[in-house]
DNA sequence: ACCATATTTCTATAAATGTAGAATATTCGT
DNA sequence: ACGAATATTCTACATTTATAGAAATATGGT
């Protein structure tokens, strides 16, 4: 995880819509949402979320899986680990220096 | 931490410019830098630092203490470590539920 | 084929952002 | 008081962003 990816990250995250998005599929876990649910949790104007998943997906902290006619969102956990990483090392005291399995 | 500081935070973390400001900044620890310092290291334009650095400050990142004509950068390490906690707690698997003292 | 459902893409618009030169402010030394 | 050093604020401009209605696309059921 360099800087620019990191960045990018974090200005994926950096807007209270798309965190609330975000905190939302976490919760969901492996199951995620799809974006109908989402839209119904959050009470976002579809066109405004689908932007909002998009930059999240392009940014490579969601993923989204067609199933018939809904998406599936689900948090990339592999690559929002890569940013916590990057975070500790970079951004944080020596008491962060902990890592995950 | 609520959502909205969160993301206010994350925003401000989200450009690589601004990233690379604050990764320097933690690096220099207590001690901090100046902002010529900064500049000198990072190369970039005295007005579009100065903006930068306000809008760290402005999310609780950084603060700046004067000390004779120059103005000295620290990283807000206890906002930093709020930001972290909600992240671990809002953001992130279980693997990462492991707090700083 | 047609209709309903689910979501995206198109289009438009207002507001915010990033950039940086020029002008201004603050502090220090002489 | 004046000049040098340090950094901010003013100004301008091009780009990006957030928002959301309308139109289009994709899928599935009858």
């Amino acid at each position: 995880m360099n800087l620019e990816n990191a960045a990018k990250k974090l200005e994926a995250l950096g807007n209270s819509t798309r965190l609330a998005i975000f905190r939302e599929l976490v919760k969901s876990g492996a199951e995620g949402n799809t974006v109908g649910e989402i839209r119904d949790t959050l009470d976002i104007p579809a066109s405004t979320l689908s932007h909002h998943i998009a930059k999240l997906v392009n940014a490579g902290l969601l993923v989204q899986e067609r199933h018939s006619r809904s998406l599936i969102c689900t948090v990339d956990h592999s690559n929002m680990d890569d940013l916590m990483e990057f975070l500790v090392n970079n951004c944080c005291t020596e008491e962060w220096y902990i890592q995950p399995d």
